[in-house]
DNA sequence: ATCCGGATTATGGTTTTCCGTAAAATACTG
DNA sequence: CAGTATTTTACGGAAAACCATAATCCGGAT
């Protein structure tokens, strides 16, 4: 079982619960911090003083008011600790419940599980934790499990979502290419970007350029 | 202060930190829905008992998954047992952080409180209970106050919502004409629709539509 | 009934997007 | 190096969206 615990969680009344569960497995030895910024201060603090950290359990999102910070959510806190502590064990502990998202958290970040926040997630956390500290398993909430399934045969580019950026940000298709172009991004013609969004259409099946921004907002790629 | 209260929340972990909270303030006699129907059937039921509830707790988004259910998130709740039961007190806690529908919650659903899920959510909602059941006065997160300043000097009608509906889920204006026109809703002309998009596009200084429907999206209002 | 004002609808022209085809550039292969 | 495949770019017509103006409808006031 797990020695040293940090948990990153902004809503006091999430990380009560936590606290509970962690005190449930004798788990006495954790922290708590409200920012991800502190957090990640933490955890270096903990590597130089050669007693790391053992799992990260993070939220994503943060609400982070109109105070400076470095790190803005849980995915990037989950992306620096990871290359800060490779061996480290990561749970994601969110309502996110976008498979794109989730998908590319084990993908991208190599989490080592994901606990959706609902009804169970206490036991779920509980079952994670177990998991997770005994094997190098992964675990996922079965409500979202399926996100793991969702083959994405077609690959999209950073440029895909540049594009689409772009566009949800009201600038036009012309506009998009007089920027691409100033910042010689490679596909710069009006054909190309024209051929991408309709591609992006086709896997989407979206009907029109409105929709296709709608539908990726929805799934939270943009 | 109040004698029995039901809270709606599905997350476990937060409706065990609403628990303390109503604990600290001596109120014992109180019951936790995850789901918003039976939230509602035992506000019914305890109305007929003669002995109804005096103070509702709300979450507004829950996770309906694959049941079927007939309210589907707190705005929906909060509307229904305001009709039931007009004088109850509601507090709305939630993350939801977009000012437009905070401020809808307090003019179309007559909440008493918008406590925000945040760092202090705990302390906030110690204090929202407190105001509530001493008065009449509404008491709303710091945070997010600034939400009910913002002066929606230009209204929008149903129609505009639907308009923008129909638009994110990829209908073309010539097919929401057709069927505006089959459902007989009153402006259905080309020139109507086309005037309404402009106004909406410069009250909310969009550039095109689909940094109209991005906005909106992200304003919550669609 | 007539006039007025606002809302709805109609019309036409411009811009932007859409989509197919084809040429040019680049990469890959023997 | 020639030849082929893939990607990028170019072009042009069709559709949709955009925008300004004008005509029509309709309820209320005189």
């Amino acid at each position: 079982m797990f020695k040293k615990v940090i948990v990153a969680e902004d809503v006091d009344a999430i990380s009560l619960g936590i606290e509970q569960v962690l005190k449930e497995l004798n788990i006495v030895n954790f922290q708590h911090s409200k920012y991800c910024d502190e957090a990640f201060l933490k955890m270096r603090a903990a590597i130089n003083q050669n007693e790391p950290y053992d799992l990260l359990i993070s939220d994503l999102s943060f609400k982070t008011g109109h105070r400076e910070v470095k790190i803005k959510d849980g995915d990037e806190l989950i992306q620096k600790v990871r290359d800060l502590q490779p061996d480290i064990k990561i749970i994601a502990f969110s309502v996110e419940d976008k498979s794109y998202r989730i998908k590319s958290l084990f993908d991208n970040s190599g989490i080592d599980a994901f606990v959706l926040k609902s009804m169970n997630s206490i036991e779920e956390l509980k079952k994670a934790i177990h998991i997770v500290s005994t094997s190098d398993q992964t675990f996922i909430s079965p409500e979202v499990a399926s996100a793991l399934q969702e083959k994405n045969n077609f690959e999209m580019d950073d440029v895909d979502i540049q594009i689409l950026k772009h566009l949800a940000s009201g600038t036009s298709q012309d506009e998009i290419i007089e920027i691409f172009k100033s910042l010689e991004v490679k596909p710069n013609s009006k054909s190309a970007i024209e051929k991408r969004l309709s591609k992006l259409k086709d896997f989407f099946k979206a009907n029109n350029t409105i929709h296709l921004v709608s539908i990726t907002k929805d799934m939270g790629i943009i």
